[in-house]
Parts: C-alpha cells; structure tokens; sequence
RNA sequence: GGAGGGGUUCCCGAGCGGCCAAAGGGGGCAGACUGUAAAUCUGUUGGCUCAGCCUUCGGAGGUUCGAAUCCUCCCCCCUCCA
C-alpha cells in the first residue's frame, strides 16, 4: 500500500479537528505504517439509538472517509449492545432502554445512510454485540475494577446529573469503559469522536494500556451547531440536517443557518478547498463589500454554495440544482412551487377547513386558526371565511397554506 | 430498612377544592419584515357538530354540587440517615 508522505497526511487528517491527543504519537503512527506499509485501524461508533443520521453525525463520519481516502483501514462500529445502555455524555437524564430488535432496525437504516459517505467496500463494518454478548459476569467484573466511583464522577455529566437529583444508572457508568474496550477489541490505533466524547474515548487509551496494547491517538472534531444557531445539532433538538431529506429540505435547511456558521459547516462538512473557504470567511467579514446581486462573494451566494455542496454529497448535482432552483423560486420569490402533491376527492364540496385538515394532515381546530390568521390561500387569493364550502371541480386547484405548504386538489375521477 | 421531597399540557416549570384547557419560558406554527426557511416584532399553540361540549395534570379507586388540587392503594424518581 502506498501512502501520501507524513505532512500531507497530517493536513487531510487536521482539517477541522479541535483536539488531537496526540500530535507526536499521531505522526510516529503514520511514520510506522508507511515504513511497514500497513494501514492504521481507525475507528468511529456510533450508538444506533435513533433511525435517522444528520449533519452532526456527519462531521466524524467524514473525518473517518478523510483517513479511508488515504489508505487507511476505516473501522465503523456499529454500538448494538451499547446502544442499549445509552451513552450518558451530555445527557441530563438517563436514556430510553432500547430492545435489541429497535435497535438493529435502526442500524439497518444506519448503514444506508453511512454508505452514502463510506467507500462500503473499504469499511471495515463491526458491531460491539461481537465480543459483549458472550461475555460472562466475571468479564464484566473485570472490566469495572478498571476504574473508579470517584474517577467517574469526575465527569461533567455524571457531577451536574448527581447535583440536579438526576438518576444515573449503574449501567452507565460501565459506558465508558466498554467503550474503550472496543478500542482493545478492534486493536485501533486511532478513534474519532466529538470534543464531548473526551472522557470516553481517553478511557479506550487506559484500557489499551492495561491490556498490553498501544494507545490509540484520539481525535476530536467540533460539535456542530444546528438550525437554530446556538445548540448542538441533535435528534432530540429537533434542529438538525436529515441524510435522508429531499435534496429540496436539505437545501432550504442550509439556507437557514446563520451566517456566522457558514465557514464552520464548510470546513466540517465540505472537502471544498481550504484557500477558497478562507476567501469566503474573508469575505464574510467584510459583507458591505459584497452586496451585488450577482457576486459570488455577497453572503447568500456563499450560503447557496455551501447548500449546493451539502446537498450535492448526499443526492447529486443535478438534485442539488433543482434544489437551488426551487429555493429562489418559492422562498425568494414566493412562487409556487414545480412540484406538489395532487390530491384528490370524491365530494364535489368540501368545508374549507376538512379540506385543509386532509390535505395538511392537521386537526380542523389547526385548520381554522391558520384561515383566521391569514395563512390559507386557494388559487392564490387568501381566504378568511372559515366556515365556506369549496367546490372541487375537474380542473386541479392550488392550496397553500402557510409559507411551504402547498397542494393541488381536484375531484377524485376527473 | 427509616425519614422527607417529587411525578402537570411537545419540553422546562407555576398552580395546590370552583375564576384551570391550566401562569411564565423554550420549542412549534402563522403574519409582518428581510439576501435567507436568519435576526427582530406581533399573534397563536388539546380536540370537536366551537360564545357550548369532550378528553387532559404518574395509575386505579373514593370524598364532594364541583378535584391537577383532599383521602386510600399502587407504580416510578430524588434527597438524607443506616
């Protein structure tokens, strides 16, 4: 196997990266593997407690595809049997257990999505279950005397849940350190992770040391805010970029965020060229300069660049493009949109509100708020009267409602 | 094992016999504004056959003309002592 030299292996490997621990080992690693002409073992897991992965998962997963890019073995570790104790990092409560079945639901739907961004064919696909589930009692004894009540208290998490009378099970506790076993199972020499997954992931170095093995070099990236600017990008926060939304969601999401973020999620999710991104951040400064309607400096082309490449990655340039096209269209000139679902209706009339309750899948009370606050349009002219009956012809009409909200109605047969 | 505190609408949290579909904040939705689905401001935020009715305050019963609020039992969480 051939690799890139040292220095430009470190480049691509730093990009982003908040915390190496550490630098020196890192580079002695690297200097070993282009000596014996081995990969270094990377590994990334992730706990499938939810089905959906977004932007924030992102970050680490593209740093993994960054190391598989230059030869290196990319290990993505499905946690199947940590997944059902639940990472306490960051948590202020304890975790919803999981069954085993949810769980392997949601790693199924896991790997659609990783492989988007993962070379399938270079991954290295391992899931904790392996070595957990045939352990016996004794092992996991083993495993606790390793570390302490007092060494995990330490934690953050753990001081402010036990402070706030939050309950922290036993179970998780164990976390870390199975965590770190994982690093002694896979034989990793480095292990990726957000700046909030220190504490875990130095544990995996401990274990390495105790079980004979070098430590593994951590590697932290950034955590990533979400839509609302301020908040970690998170399922629970609601405020996250999906994998799996349409390319139009996607866009229009990017397009959201706000400006102050745009180098950030250019650098942690984009491989767009470093010196390119250090103009936009140049440019970002100085936003006066740009305000031409057409220069590719002026903030909302950079934005609209950086929602093309997001979008780009995880559909294509063509998706991208109609993307784009449908944001101008609808959000900037408030057009109606190319594509809307039809839907259609046995009834020649409707009551306004069942037909907004229908189309819009909301309740009529819903419905008839958004006509008295003037959010519901039919064929463009705002309707007020929520009590009107709507004729349902052959010939389709559009309704919005809202800002984003649009159908076409038509009679059921025509 | 003993003593005490607590479980409220999507979330946090106030209410502690009628004026409670339940303060306040967050989030969501909508309107205005804008380069933007940002920020800001305003409104709104259980359902329905909508000035009325139905369901909701951990669960099951009970007291009362009337209960989120009182009583009984149960489940869960926290704190202190051991």
């Amino acid at each position: 196997m051939d690799f890139p030299d040292i220095d430009t292996q470190m480049v691509k490997i730093m990009r982003g990266v908040e915390e190496i621990i550490h630098d020196e080992e890192m580079r002695e690693r690297l200097k070993k593997s282009l000596e014996t002409g081995k990969p270094i073992r990377v590994k990334l897991g992730v706990d499938p407690t939810a089905s959906d992965i977004h932007l924030g998962h992102m970050v680490t997963i593209r740093k993994l595809r960054h190391f598989q890019e230059l030869g290196h073995t990319a290990i993505f570790l499905i946690g199947d049997f940590t997944a059902r104790i639940g990472d306490p990092t960051e948590r202020s409560e304890a975790r919803v257990r999981l069954t085993k079945e949810q769980v392997w639901e949601h790693a199924a739907s896991f790997k659609s999505q990783v492989f988007k961004i993962l070379d399938e064919e270079k991954t290295e696909l391992r899931s904790n279950g392996e070595w957990f589930d045939n352990m016996t009692f004794a092992d996991c004894l083993d495993l606790a005397y390793r570390s302490t009540v007092a060494r995990m208290l330490e934690r953050n998490d753990f001081e402010a849940r036990f402070k706030m009378g939050n309950p922290i099970s036993i179970t998780e506790f164990l976390y870390p350190l199975m965590q770190g076993y994982d690093s002694v199972a896979l034989q990793c020499d480095v292990e990726l992770g957000g700046t909030d997954q220190k504490f875990n992931l130095l544990a995996g170095r401990d274990l390495q040391i105790q079980h004979g093995q070098l430590p593994q070099i951590v590697l932290m990236t950034p955590l990533i805010e979400g839509l609302d600017g301020s908040k970690k990008m998170s399922k629970t926060e609601r405020n996250y970029i999906a994998i799996d939304d349409t390319p139009e969601e996607m866009f229009g999401k990017t397009m959201s965020i706000k400006d102050e973020l745009i180098v950030k999620y250019f650098t942690l999710l984009t491989d767009v060229d470093e010196n390119l991104v250090s103009r936009y951040a140049a440019a970002l400064k100085e936003v006066e300069k740009h305000q031409e309607a057409g220069d590719p400096l002026h903030p909302m082309q950079i934005k609209k660049a950086l929602a093309f490449s997001i979008v780009e990655e995880y559909h294509d340039a063509a998706s991208a493009a109609r993307a784009e096209e449908h944001f101008e269209k609808v959000v900037q000139r408030k057009e109606i949109p190319d594509q809307i679902p039809l839907l259609s209706f046995t009834e020649t009339t409707i009551p306004l509100l069942d037909l907004i309750a229908r189309c819009a899948s909301i309740s009529k009370t819903e419905a008839r708020r958004l006509v008295d606050q003037g959010a519901v349009k039919l064929e463009g002219e705002k309707l007020s009267d929520s009590t009107q009956e709507i004729t349902v012809g052959a010939e389709e009409k559009t309704l919005q409602v809202g800002k984003r909200r649009f159908f076409r109605v038509k009679r059921d047969g025509c």
